[in-house]
DNA sequence: AGGTTTAACTTGACCACC
DNA sequence: TGGTGGTCAAGTTAAACC
């Protein structure tokens, strides 16, 4: 049920539709392209209240808010934010007036503009500068959400917001992955502020379903947020949020009871009996159970906050979800993304390429996560019978300190059924290690968009993909034997060192233990910083893929025949969500709106075109992509009906473009999505401000370094190759880009055309 | 018809508890 | 110290009332 009181707030859903489309003709008419790229760079809320009437108090208080910030310099550029209905900062009322006092959401947003700007000398980039690494705070070390824009401040200011050894500062310093906003911790298994979480535990679970009132894709930022609840809590589920970890009616009532008996008979510190985890009832209770990697460990750990429900030294705290492996627990602080002094946007102290500290849970890691735990699987399978729990534990602990980056940090999450089931297979030898292998393993797991290539294996594929291929019985042998070694070392691995996983499976490069020399993983793995930043790029174009359902450029696409009119509207889809993109980077928020729109103007058609070889497809010679049903590809003789002065030419520099970019690289997601940010990156020339340039540049060299380190995590040394054929795959996207502009002259039906791509191209 | 009051609801922040 | 739910204040709209 959509509030009525969220539903007078807003604009209509048409008056959105239109200004987030950027469909208005008298806007794009009236100032070209400058406009209506400023449309799309503008966040939702600025474009209705840009173009929309005011039919609310609240929205007309936004619009003072909004204009007053329009007004500002960019890079002074300062949200002052609200609750609903209270009396706006009248824009009379300046700080120097009266005081503004911080409100807790946003404690650090007053801060002079001084403390605003990058800090060279911040803890970030000095550790960063350290290790050699292309982090910044301002450019990528931060949630995709938060630390853009409006909110950097609080991540950039060094004492104030963002000195992590003051611990208040390392409070301020989290973001919320649903809205931007201030975080105050992990909520449901993601860093959140408090409104979301309340939101989060007052919605997750309701059995109807919420309704848009837009388009089902709203921007949710700490102003928007309060817009559409389906977006939001779709938001929420799409960072991570896990509606299994509130507690039920049951869990609340033991709780409830556990409090009153706590109180009553001062039992709080009183060691809880243990329960078996095969008891049916447990599977009613809905938390992750995690399934500790050492008898030991369980002595550490704190006492259930569940009361009376503590596993015991293996399995603990109570149980859950019918979901697969959970990655991270509720219960577990030290699965937490922020310890103190190690939060995302602390300093990278201690955080080296291969730090056994490392805290950050990237999706990459994630996927390596659950890697493990099916090659963990597996292994227990090929074993035939470990006949303990303590031996599995024991088998995982190892397993797990094979990782690199110790990303299970000591546990092993899984629910009650998944460990009933594991330990069933355990028992029972018969099954092939091979049923498991091509299982994507939980119900929560989603592949990795950015996967690199088969041939391309990160840290943990070389474990799957090496369990994959045991097929014959000789390796199946080979492989059992070296398994066995391997577990009945287990014990003393817990004591002494850090086995290596690679020892077993192979090593994170694709390389046969043969080939390891020492240091090699620890020169190319990536650190956390890194990662997260890999983390941010994949946020940031998550979108590019998704389906289109509705809607001129759906039809355009559905259409045998596709004129020069469909491409470009098929076009405008991408430039779009290219813009969309940008916006997701902090580092491209950063930048002033005349940078931001510099960067658009000068790069967009070499995205276009790096994102096109990404989508040709050699065997039927055409594009296709995930935005229509296969069927709808675009064949490459398009170009015959373009502009004859300049068709061939262009589809001949295209064809070599394509043979350019290594194969490998053109499959790779996350290789490309680098490769169009340097290309964005790269267009200063047309930028005014000093500051910009600056900033320009150094992002660019920072994505061209993280794009190389990306590689030489994948190829190791070989990652060389790359590096020496990419200048030469630029310089030809370059001259496609020069020679684009007639490339549809003449051949357009310009009142059918998507003005946007009609900026970039003559058509007339 | 227009203004005021009230009920119902959502949101965000703070707090106690474990 | 961090994550959870409970609670309350503050805001809104729609309906009821005058």
């Amino acid at each position: 049920m959509t509030s009525p009181r969220a539903s007078a707030e807003k604009p209509s859903a048409e008056s959105v539709d239109n200004a987030a489309s950027g469909s208005s003709s008298a806007r794009v008419d009236s100032s070209g392209l400058v406009n209506e790229i400023r449309c799309l760079v503008a966040s939702k809320e600025e474009m209705e209240l840009d173009k929309v009437a005011v039919t609310s108090r609240q929205y007309k208080m936004q619009f003072a808010r909004v204009m007053e910030t329009l007004n500002e310099p960019p890079e002074e550029k300062v949200i002052k934010e609200e609750r609903p209905g209270l009396l706006p900062v009248s824009p009379s009322s300046s700080e120097d007036d009266e005081p503004q006092m911080n409100t807790p959401e946003d404690p650090v947003i007053h801060s002079p503009p001084s403390l605003r700007a990058p800090v060279l000398g911040s803890p970030t980039s000095i550790a960063a500068a350290l290790h050699n690494s292309p982090l910044n705070q301002g450019g990528y070390g931060q949630s995709p959400t938060g630390c853009d824009g409006e909110n950097r401040t609080s991540c950039e200011s060094p004492g104030s917001a963002g000195d992590a050894t003051d611990p208040e500062g390392r409070r301020r310093q989290k973001t919320c992955r649903v809205c931007g906003d201030h975080a105050t911790g992990y909520n449901f298994n993601v860093i959140t502020c408090e409104s979301c979480k309340a939101f989060f535990r007052r919605n997750a679970l309701r059995p109807k379903e919420f309704k848009c009132p837009y388009s089902e894709d709203c921007d949710i930022n700490s102003v928007s947020r309060r817009f559409c609840q389906k977006c939001r809590l779709r938001k929420c589920f799409s960072v991570g949020m896990k509606k299994e970890w509130i507690l039920n009616e049951e869990q609340l009532r033991r709780r409830c009871v556990c409090r009153k008996n706590s109180r009553l008979n001062n039992m709080a510190n009183q060691q809880r009996p243990l329960q078996n985890p095969h008891d049916p009832s447990m599977k009613n209770i809905s938390s992750p159970v995690s399934v500790l990697t050492s008898p030991q460990m369980s002595l550490h750990s704190p006492p259930s906050r569940h009361g009376g429900l503590s596993m015991g030294p293996i399995v603990s705290p109570p149980s859950v979800t019918t979901s697969a492996f959970s990655l991270l627990s509720p219960t577990d602080s030290s699965n937490s993304d922020s310890p103190p002094g190690q939060n995302r946007c602390g300093p990278l102290g201690g955080i080296g390429h291969h730090s056994s500290t490392d805290s950050y849970d990237s999706a990459l890691l994630l996927q390596q996560r659950l890697q493990l735990a099916q090659a963990r699987q597996a292994a227990v399978q090929s074993m035939g019978s470990p006949q303990s729990m303590l031996q599995l534990s024991q088998a995982a602990a190892a397993a797990n300190r094979g990782v690199t980056v110790d990303p299970l940090r000591g546990r092993v999450m899984m629910s009650i059924d998944e460990y009933q089931s594991l330990m069933q297979m355990a028992q029972s030898s018969n099954l092939s290690p091979m049923g498991l292998n091509g299982d994507q393993g939980s119900p929560d797991y989603k592949p990795n968009v950015f996967s690199p290539p088969m041939n391309m294996t990160s840290p943990l594929n070389g474990g799957s993909n090496g369990l994959a291929e045991l097929g014959a019985g000789h390796i199946k042998h080979e492989f059992d034997e070296r398994l066995k070694n391997y577990l009945d070392g287990a014990i003393n691995d817990e004591l002494n060192g850090s086995p290596d996983l690679a020892a077993v499976f192979g090593n994170g490069n694709g390389k046969k233990d043969d080939d390891i020399h020492p240091g090699d993983k620890l020169s190319f793995q990536l650190n956390t910083a890194e990662l997260r930043a890999l983390d941010n790029v994949r946020e940031a174009f998550s979108g590019m893929n998704e389906t289109l359902d509705s809607g001129k450029q759906r039809e355009s696409f559905m259409k045998n025949n596709k004129t020069p009119t469909d491409i470009m509207n098929i076009m405008d889809i991408t430039m779009r969500r290219l813009v969309k993109m940008s916006k997701k980077l902090p580092a491209f928020n950063e930048l002033s709106n005349e940078g931001k729109f510099a960067l658009l103007k000068g790069g967009m058609v070499e995205m276009l075109t790096v994102r096109g070889v990404t989508r040709y497809d050699a065997s039927s010679n055409s594009w296709k992509t995930p935005v229509v049903p296969d069927q709808y590809n675009v064949p490459v003789s398009m170009f015959d009906q373009l502009n004859m002065d300049c068709r061939d030419e262009q589809k001949h520099r295209f064809m070599q473009f394509v043979s350019a970019l290594h194969e490998d690289l053109r499959k790779n997601e996350l290789a490309i999505s680098l490769i169009m940010l340097i290309v964005l990156f790269s267009h200063r020339d047309n930028v005014n401000s000093p500051n910009d340039r600056i900033l320009i540049d150094k992002h660019h060299r920072d994505y061209s370094a993280l794009l190389f380190r990306y590689l030489e995590s994948l190829y190791g040394e070989d990652a060389r190759k790359f590096q020496e054929i990419l200048p030469r795959a630029l310089e030809l996207l370059h001259v496609i880009s020069d020679h684009s502009i007639t490339l549809f002259m003449g051949t357009v039906k310009t009142e059918e055309a998507e003005p946007l791509p009609r900026e970039f191209f003559k058509t007339d």
